[in-house]
Order: C-alpha cells, then sequence, then structure tokens
DNA sequence: CCCTAATAATATGTATACTTACTAAATAAC
DNA sequence: GTTATTTAGTAAGTATACATATTATTAGGG
C-alpha cells in the first residue's frame, strides 16, 4: 500500500540534478571568458578577499568545507599564484592567506561574469519563482542572509 | 552602482549547501541502519531493480551521470556482489547489469529508509513548502514527472 | 610549570564527477 | 561491401568532498 514515486519527486535527486546544472552553467560562463576556475576556487578567492589573513580552518568554515578539501583547493590557488600563505606570526600552527595582484585582477574580471550567471542557473523560473525558490533554500537550510558576509557582484 | 549581495543569495552557493546537506543526511540514514552505501549507489541499484539488463551508458543517461563516473559506481557495487554484469548477447561492446540475490534484498531493506529520509532533506519546510520546493525544483530543471521510470519508496 | 585537551594543517584512503583520449564493435553511408 | 561515423566501455588526469589519523603547536587546568 506504499505510494509510488519517481525519481524526479525525491528532492534528494533533484537536489542533486540541480548542483550539478549549477556547477556546469558555472564551469560553462567562466571557461568561454577564458578563465580555468571552478566555484569553489571563486568563492575562497571572494571570501579572502572580504576577510585578508584569514586561516584554512576558518576559511573552511565560513564557506561551509571540510578542512582537507580546503587544504587542496588552496594549494591549487597557490600554485595559480593567486593567493600567498605565510605563517601567522601569533599562531606557528596557521597558515594566513591573501590574495595576490593577480588573484585581484581575476577576482575583478570574474565578479560581473559570475553575477550574470547566477539568474541563468534558475532560468527556468520566473523572477518571482527565484525569490521564493532562494528563500525556500535559506529556510531548509535554516540561514538568514545575516548569516554571512557580504560578497560583491 | 552595483548591488551588494550576500552569500547566501547566490542560488549557486544555496543549491551546493542543500546538496551538501542532502548527501550527508543520506549516509547518515543508511549508515545508522548499518549499510554502507552512498546515494549514487543507491540510485543505481534501483533502477537497475526497474530495468534489468540495462547497460552502463542507459543507466549513465538515465539517472544523469556521465559513463566515466557510472563505470567507476558499477564496478565497486560489483565488487560489492550487488550486482551482475554478463557480455551482451547483441552487442559485443555492452554489459548487461542485473541485480543479484543479495543486491535485490539490500534494496529491500534499503527502500523504506530512503523514503523516510526525503522528508527530513526538507525538514526546515513545511509540507506545503515541500511540494512548491520540488515543484520549483523540477520546473529549473524541466522535468516532468513522466520523464522518468517510477521508483518504488 | 606541567600535563592534558583542543586546534591547524597535512596525509591517507575512498568515492564521486567530469574531460579527453583510446579501443573495439556496431551502424550508416555510399 | 567497404569506409566513415557513432557508440560502449575503459583509462588517465584533474578537482572536489569527506572520514580518519597524525604531527606540531597552542591553550587550559591544576
Amino acid at each position: 500500500m506504499r505510494a509510488r514515486h519517481t525519481l524526479s519527486e525525491l528532492p534528494g535527486h533533484l537536489i542533486r540534478r540541480l548542483n550539478q546544472h549549477s556547477t556546469a552553467v558555472f564551469q560553462s560562463y567562466l571557461k568561454a571568458a577564458g578563465h580555468d576556475i571552478t566555484s569553489v576556487q571563486f568563492l575562497a578567492l571572494e571570501t579572502l578577499a572580504q576577510n585578508p589573513g584569514l586561516d584554512q580552518a576558518t576559511l573552511a568554515a565560513q564557506i561551509a568545507y571540510d578542512r582537507a578539501t580546503i587544504g587542496g583547493v588552496v594549494k591549487r590557488l597557490e600554485q595559480k599564484e593567486l593567493i600567498k600563505r605565510q605563517y601567522s606570526t601569533t599562531d606557528r600552527r596557521a597558515f594566513q592567506l591573501r590574495l595576490t595582484d593577480e588573484g585581484r585582477a581575476l577576482l575583478d574580471k570574474m565578479r560581473p561574469i559570475v553575477a550574470s550567471l547566477q539568474s541563468d542557473i534558475l532560468e527556468g523560473l520566473s523572477a518571482q519563482e527565484r525569490d521564493i525558490f532562494i528563500k525556500l533554500m535559506q529556510k531548509a537550510l535554516h540561514l538568514r542572509p545575516s548569516d554571512d558576509q557580504p560578497i560583491q557582484t
């Protein structure tokens, strides 16, 4: 007597598909503009631009990743010379992360692109539906806009 | 004169967080029940249960993954002896995938768990909001429920 | 001051996720 | 009927994503 469902009624499946779509749109826009950067890398750069000198653990917490993953992201950003790491003077375990001039320049170029692609992620929805959708996602995640730092887009 | 936004207003970021939450809920429920299976692996098993003899490429297309990823998933499911692969008699390039008795038994045990965790993924939303949210996700993905096969949950 | 607990980063291992390239086989084109 | 194209699966490479363990360092309790 159990109800029959289809794949596209399962929230978990839909969320995964949406995430897949979202990252694909991100990659496509950035690649089209000649930038070889992932959404995580952009997010890390933007967060470091707003919080110069942040350490990896705090960066990870701010953008909701675990430390191990951010370790790899930071390593690749450093290899691309978009950020630099210096040992903290107050805590010899920690690194202070800062954008390089190159990183800042790239970020400035990417911001308008990232801003423009956001609406394309939800191009299937009307502007009103998008607002509702965003609010529902925030509610589902128990987030309020004030929970995080401002991002220039 | 650009508008200021915060992280939690960016659809891409919210979708990623939601996906992160969704997979965490999935893992937690399944692990609590003593099952060592990922959401992708469950999805593949369920799809093969509904479509015995499917080949890897069609399986990948059905659940929206690329062939290479499904190759790895199938390999691990075979190692766990949950599915078996036989060369297709009509196409010697392709494998026919089928659940083993073990795979069927595990799937039967997992189905009610997976059904119950779906509502927990969106526990922050009311039943009505959940319905709206699911419809908006389907619309954003240009999906209709009839686009995929029924899943017993 | 010393010892214990907590913390920052790394290391290791597993599992996605996708791109490009490759091999073998099937299909289409002529 | 042979050739060109497409297709199924794998391989190799890059980048998340997370759990667990380890090392170095810091902070806290007595």
